[in-house]
DNA sequence: CGTATAAAACGAACAGCGTTCGTCGATCAT
DNA sequence: ATGATCGACGAACGCTGTTCGTTTTATACG
């Protein structure tokens, strides 16, 4: 909803702040500083309020609680996400750029995934860039209803792979290694388990190791987004791309 | 110096209570039964050492900490899943009545698919199922690459999309109302909102709203999974169906 | 049969969490 | 100047996962 801001010509006073000036803007901004910095585990209204130098108690009154406070946080990193004019000819390049764009904007915001996951956007931006996926796939002429099925199962699809990148990150952080390190390390732990189970019991995993193994989380989001866009092309095709609404 | 005489408070000696007997299958055992009673956030260590009559110190003899007992209780539900003989003419559909087996399986189960989203499957079962979908794929004729990639692929979607469920069963639950009426009065909500957006920043949204809205989980998850399918068709035909490893 | 030893069970506690309550102090309209 | 309003905040509640040190039990052995 768009709501009018306060005309800058009333009392600016303000000045004066013998108390520290605590805003919703503010506990947003800072919330999502300590996100990128410590991960979203390491997020509570005590760690909030203590880089604001209060106590946790006066965060409430800007902030319902923590899944709002979250929220917030989730569409102000959605923020980052551009949505482009539609254009009829490159529709689905525009759909699969869009979405390559939001996942490398959840992976430079590694946690915060976890709370689009679990969250229906209300918030203004992800309002805005459902609305330009909506806007982008009619005007490529997607039936609207495969359309709107469409930009549920991307979002989930984006989210998801995107908070099973983070928990590498938060496992990363936990045993302060470098990300490297710990990723190499990590992988050749699980290539070593597989490759030691028995191999009468699962012959196409112990044979296949380095084929599970040896894609990185970019190659791998690329490949299930790419058959998302193929089956939705080849879903188009069979029922009809100049269906009615 | 006088004895003194045992201090009446000292120790009763209990009477002759036979302990309990722990162990980690009973553990696993009544930690997936309070889940599916009463959801993954009320499952703690106490709770379940409540549910055993006993403290929660009592359970770490057992299980070296929550993370762990949830992977067993993870592994436990994926145990319901049956792989069938893999038959390379019906491969696809093989694969398919699998998926959405396992999709059955989590809804059964609902919170438990948050722990699948969060583990890398290393229990018997979870192994068993990505063995029996790697043989089936494979017997079809699936370059090993893609097949590697696909289980990776539809595992993720799976359990990103029964989380998703989940989380409308735990708000359910929070809210005291019956599932149906919950389920309606919710997303009546939701359209409500929608409805009262701006339609000169949203025009693509609030135009679309049923079909935003109407399809439920089950034909939103097929439609996913079919897409899924028809890409990786798509993709084999492209990239050459009897490509050697 | 009595006793030593290892394992399991456990009570209590720690540090941290989200959230609420009641109070205090500052600002603003009258 | 004064009363009302609202943000800031200290303290507390009930909860969490986990650990420490101790007690109790079952088993092995002389």
């Amino acid at each position: 909803m768009t709501q009018i801001p306060a005309p800058p010509w009333r009392k600016t006073r303000k000045a004066s702040a013998p108390r520290t000036v605590l805003s919703r803007d503010l506990i947003v901004a800072t919330g999502l500083r300590l996100i990128d910095a410590e991960g979203l585990d390491a997020l509570s209204m005590r760690r909030v309020a203590q880089a604001l130098d209060t106590g946790p108690a006066s965060l409430y009154a800007h902030v319902a609680n923590k899944e709002e406070l979250l929220e917030l946080i989730y569409d102000e990193v959605m923020s980052e996400i551009r949505v482009p004019e539609p254009d009829p000819e490159r529709w689905l390049e525009q759909i699969r750029e869009l979405i390559m764009q939001a996942f490398l904007v959840f992976r430079a915001h590694a946690d915060i995934a976890r709370v689009g996951l679990a969250t229906i956007p209300t918030g203004p931006n992800g309002l805005r860039v459902a609305e330009g996926q909506l806007a982008i796939m009619l005007a490529g002429g997607v039936p609207p209803k495969s359309a709107a099925m469409m930009i549920d199962r991307l979002g989930l699809y984006v989210c998801s792979d995107a908070y099973e990148g983070s928990l590498y990150v938060s496992r990363q952080r936990g045993s302060g290694k470098e990300l490297g390190e710990f990723m190499s390390e990590f992988f050749g732990q699980i290539a070593t388990f597989y490759r030691g189970l028995p191999v009468d019991r699962f012959p196409n995993l112990v044979a296949r190791i380095d084929d599970l193994m040896d894609a990185n989380g970019t190659e791998r989001f690329e490949f299930g987004l790419d058959l998302l866009l193929r089956g939705l092309v080849s879903h188009i095709r069979e029922a009809g791309p100049t269906t009615k609404d």
